[in-house]
RNA sequence: CGGGGAGUGGCGCAGUCUGGUAGCGCACCCGGCUGGGGGCCGGGCGGUCGCAGGUUCAAAUCCUGUCUCCCCGACCA
């Protein structure tokens, strides 16, 4: 039972000046949510409906992938955090209670859950198992950002399996995958699954399910047939002709850049080398090279040589004789080669200063750029949008359950490690990219399945008269019939009624007034396209047609 | 963490440079009109200027310190 008079809905006809993603800006301003400190918010009443329709989708098919749900604390003891080794992470939230003993505000949850398992399966014929909960994460943000896409405390769906084997997790990620694509369907969304890092955590394999939107962190290729995070992707790089003509040493005056030499020497910039000396641990200074138009994608870098990298100091360069604005290759330097990078020749800096020359290179070669707009996957261009990442699945193998000891025994008795994955999903952001990818500028446009309500009856008539009466009257009836409707009974002007109701972003608008009473039909007007219902529906038995055109609905 | 910006009624802002005791629009309250796109008229309530200290006869305004928030980048299971 939802009137409008009463209800705690506070619209705002600005947004508030510091917001800038739209969906921040619509959340405000359509009464959703407020925020109170930095990266944290409360949803007020219309927000958390729509937050719980999201949840109730990801609950209904989690369960049917035979998720089973279950609910632990969001505090933890910081000892389940230093035997995973997941102590460290600048992010965590870390505490202490009275007796000063350290606790943990949980960013996930796979030590917790794994202990469980850890402690209560003895034997492979406790397995596989899926258990899952929705339940608040804490994580230290360094930087909060864009209303509820980015927040330091929000509710996540995450969902653990153990299985006996990694043949057993194979068949648990594919389930759980099918169910993923369900349920981002059901709430609506543009979206897609790409393949994502999974360098750092260990894991072997892992998506992430990504909904384009402007306001999206991640940068994501795509092509027909292939969809990647930028930052693994991989493509063809934009043909470039054979350099020709030049040859030797080149004077080079002040020429530090690529675009600089390339303009001087009338090439294409993807004719010279561009030079990228790092420092790893146990390498020390590699140079790494790559076509001038290209640059360095750091996390396929780190991924290439197994550790992680720094640019050089200015220092270690000088060390190696290498100048800075004219670095090429040079004897005693390791160098590691773009898979772009033939052998030549190319134009490469000469290490001294205004010099580059013409040379051939050869080398470890590795793919360590990123793409750009203009490669190809399987002779299709890409193209490069940002996207908000609403979900993501991995195959964490062994990396909880041998810190924290979680094993079974076989048929034969033999003691085996318990091989899991994760699975994350966080409402809020599916919320946040609903709002971007379908509002207008009137306001929000929700998908059905996930809208506050299904219908919004706008009463235009003062209590007591006959129009509201028709209102009321055609109110209760949607609800008898099921429909989950909003009446707006306050006493705003019409047109108020009309723009609160767009900012709102019900699927379906129904207007009572005096025409309504005239006609013997409630105007309709579908939310999406704001495009009138002909006809309208009959005041008399109208849940019926209410219920078809709701259904139409996308 | 680096760079930039901002804190003045619920929201959006002006006032700060050039100290003189706080203002505008919207919202809100009351009355009336209006009643199919945030309508109109009249009358009201509400802030001590993020916080602390200092300078001064006098501080939103000048000085010092501090807290908070936002944006870009770095970072990001």
């Amino acid at each position: 039972m939802t009137r409008l008079s009463g209800y705690f809905l506070p619209t705002e006809r600005q947004a508030p000046a510091d917001a800038e993603a739209l969906s921040h800006k619509l959340t405000v301003r359509a009464g959703l949510a407020r925020q109170v400190g930095a990266g944290l918010w409360s949803w007020l009443p219309a927000g958390w409906r729509v937050h719980q329709n999201v949840v109730q989708i990801v609950r209904e098919e989690i369960d049917a992938a035979g998720g089973q749900e279950m609910l632990m604390p969001l505090i933890t003891p910081a000892e389940l955090w230093k035997r995973s080794g997941r102590y460290a992470i600048d992010e965590v939230f870390k505490f202490r209670d009275r007796r000063d003993a350290e606790l943990v505000l949980a960013m996930t949850h796979e030590e917790t859950v794994t202990t469980h398992v850890a402690n209560a399966v003895r034997s492979y014929r406790d397995l596989p198992l899926v258990l899952y909960h929705f339940q608040t994460k804490g994580r230290d943000e360094p930087r909060p950002r864009a209303g509820l896409l980015r927040t330091r405390e929000f509710i996540m769906k995450d969902a653990y399996t153990f299985d006996r084997d990694f043949d057993g997790l194979d068949v648990a990620y594919e389930r759980l995958a099918g169910a993923y694509d369900r349920i981002f369907d059901r709430c609506g969304l543009e979206w897609y699954s790409v393949e994502s890092d999974v360098g750092a955590m260990g894991g072997t394999g892992a998506h992430e399910y990504m909904a384009p939107c402007a306001a999206g962190e991640n940068d994501v290729a795509l092509a027909p047939g292939y969809a990647a995070n930028v930052e693994i992707a991989s493509a063809e790089p934009r043909p470039v002709p054979p350099l020709s003509g030049l040859e030797g040493e080149l004077h080079t005056p002040g020429q530090t850049t690529i675009e600089a030499v390339a303009g001087a020497l009338g090439i294409d910039p993807g004719q010279a080398l561009k030079a990228f000396p790092v420092v790893t641990e146990s390498r020390g200074l590699v140079m790494v090279m790559l076509r001038g138009d290209h640059r360095v994608n750091e996390v396929k870098l780190a991924n290439a040589l197994c550790e992680s990298v720094r640019p050089a100091t200015a220092e270690e360069l000088e060390a190696q004789g290498l100048v800075a604005g004219y670095m090429g290759p040079r004897e005693g330097v390791p160098m590691l080669l773009d898979d772009a990078v033939h052998e030549g020749p190319w134009v490469v800096g000469a290490n001294r200063p205004d010099h580059h020359r013409v040379r051939t290179v050869t080398g470890e070669r590795a793919d360590v750029r990123t793409v750009e707009v203009g490669d190809t996957v399987n002779g299709n261009p890409i193209t490069i949008e940002p996207a908000i990442e609403v979900g993501n699945i991995f195959k964490l193998g062994t990396r909880y359950s041998e810190p924290l000891g979680a094993t079974y025994l076989d048929e034969n008795g033999a003691e085996q490690l318990i091989v899991m994955g994760s699975y994350g999903i966080g409402p809020a952001r599916i919320t946040a990219a609903a709002i971007e990818q379908y509002a207008d500028e009137k306001g929000i446009s929700w998908p059905r399945s996930i809208a506050p309500w299904d219908v919004e009856v706008v009463s235009l008539g003062k209590p007591g008269t006959p129009e509201r009466a028709a209102a009321e009257a055609l109110y209760d009836e949607l609800r008898e019939a099921g429909l989950d409707a909003l009446l707006d009974d306050t006493d705003a002007g019409t047109g108020e009624k009309f723009t609160i109701a767009e900012l709102l972003g019900v699927p379906l608008r129904l207007t009572v007034g005096r025409r309504s009473l005239e006609s013997g039909a409630a105007e309709a007007q579908v939310r999406r396209g704001r495009v009138d219902h002909e006809g309208g529906v009959p005041l008399a038995g109208a849940a019926e047609a209410v219920r078809e055109l709701w259904r139409s609905l996308p």
